[in-house]
DNA sequence: CTGTTAGCGCTTTCAA
DNA sequence: TTGAAAGCGCTAACAG
């Protein structure tokens, strides 16, 4: 594989000249520009990689650790973002973290001069401390400027308005089993029974693996079904049919957080478009910590197709 | 960050000896290497990744470019992938690509000295030339040594039996629009329909985007359907209760490429299990091209839960 | 506008 | 068993 040196040589420059051309290039006179463009055709030169980032000391790498807890729902992440970092040059490095230990395991591994900065996505451990240079995204953290986070209070409130409007009233939600975001989704579901005068009946919200398990037990009828994420309402549409329960005739399951590209989901939810997700984060990352990126993300009523 | 120069200096000895106590350390005094490590200890020194490649040729990088087209289908790859590199402590570059501009795409730009080798996943579009150090894992290639392909002959034979022992005589067979594959899993259905002594039917075989839509059209009774794949399984088990066809009570849906966790699927399945795909796309890696490995993988019958 | 030169941080001969 | 020194391939400050 050629060298810079080989180029230089051929083009009757210096290396320096060579560098220039191949980086911005200005301030070269067009003679050289054009001996050096020629010897790294015929030489079929690309500069290494490797040297360049220790020279200058970044890699162009950015680490994106996936928490395999929603591991279905990171090949979304996982597009978005490696395209949005192929459009800034950069690369993607993949890792999964089952814990807040092999996080930072992970984050100092990699950090080791081998990625400028990290994304760490969809975490329900309680984070380590994290350095500088990582951000999160939905996440279970304290309200960090590095931080992307999901308006679940709204997502919950705008599908309670949906289902609704389509004449549903008994609303039975599965509420997922972080505290916070728990905590967010009720406050929406409260917000719209109240907007529509209904009463809040607890036995309709469950949590948990058993979750559905116990709502069906309850015997309490529910002709709508507000659930997490998407895997949740897989699962969920499997378990109803078992149970006789058509969908979405006679229940209206409800995703409360897709990341699927826009109608792959197969029932209603809010959706989080992730291209501009992947934006966000690279904004991040350039450490653009303004206002408007600090504000939780709300997603989109999205129906299936 | 401290350097090895640092940490030379701490210790009382030459960077090289530090090199080398850092790295399999033979031929090291004991009391230089304990200097070594103290001096590492309290400098909280990491070797840069960067400058170690730059001087050994090679980074550990290994790049893992996946076809979007199945794209629900990497998770699972992904996952296996990233964890036997890291026990082989080697890093998994991410990249997806489309069709096969953007793979040679990729394919050299992350191999200018970033990525020491490449695997190729799930592409179903003709692969360009691919340099030496690229595997591919269920790809449609040439069988060539540096690749991995699936029984699917063996997937359609072994689906049909277990059906026929379920008493179902009417399979179905939804094929994947690549010649290859189609052939192939034509023929492992062939083969056990004539173990049976059963006729072979035509109308029963439909591929491409509308092919259930085209079978049910037909009018055909069947009671099992093969499918590809997870998603294509996905895709039926939704198509089949919209016409009231119960599964599996009525039809019963099989995939014959399924690469989730064993269980995972949510219909029978011949499963190839992640880890073992792993370890076989590390030996390819390393270099070892026996026997054993260039034999296409049988996958096994994994039923749900 | 261009060349010289000194690094970037590590590995690896080669002598001692 | 160790250290000095020569790279690995590139960038960037500096001088011209």
């Amino acid at each position: 594989m050629a060298n810079i040196n080989d180029v230089s040589r051929l083009a009757k420059v210096s290396k320096a000249t060579v560098s220039r051309v191949l980086s911005g290039s200005r301030g070269v006179k067009e003679e050289s520009r054009l001996a050096v463009m020629q010897a790294v055709e015929t030489l079929q030169y690309k500069p290494s990689v490797i040297a360049q980032s220790l020279s200058t000391q970044s890699t162009g790498c950015i680490g994106v650790i996936c928490a395999t807890e929603n591991i279905n729902q990171s090949t979304g992440y996982l597009h978005a973002l490696e395209k949005e970092l192929r459009l800034n040059q950069k690369y993607l490095l993949l890792r999964f973290a089952t814990d807040a230990a092999s996080l930072t395991h992970s984050v100092d591994e990699i950090g080791r001069g081998l990625c400028d900065a990290m994304i760490v996505i969809g975490a329900r451990f309680a984070l380590p401390k994290l350095p500088e240079n990582v951000i999160t995204i939905d996440c279970l953290d304290a309200d960090s400027e590095r931080s992307i986070h999901f308006d679940r209070s709204f997502a919950a409130e705008t599908a309670c308005q949906y289902v609704l409007k389509q004449g549903r009233r008994q609303i039975a939600l599965i509420n997922p089993e972080s505290q916070e975001a728990a905590g967010q989704i009720l406050q929406g579901y409260h917000l719209a029974l109240e907007k529509f005068l209904l009463p809040y009946d607890r036995r309709l919200v469950h949590s948990g693996a058993q979750a559905l398990t116990q709502l069906l037990a309850q015997n309490v009828p529910f002709n709508a079904l507000l659930v997490p994420d998407d895997a949740t309402a897989q699962d969920a549409l499997r378990q109803l049919m078992q149970h006789g329960r058509s969908v979405p005739e006679n229940v209206m399951v409800f995703s409360l957080g897709s990341t699927l590209p826009p109608g792959g989901s197969a029932v209603p939810a809010i959706a989080y478009p992730l291209e501009t997700l992947a934006q966000r984060a690279m904004a991040l990352l350039a450490g653009q910590f303004s206002a408007g990126l600090s504000a939780p993300v709300r997603g989109q009523l999205s129906l299936p197709s």
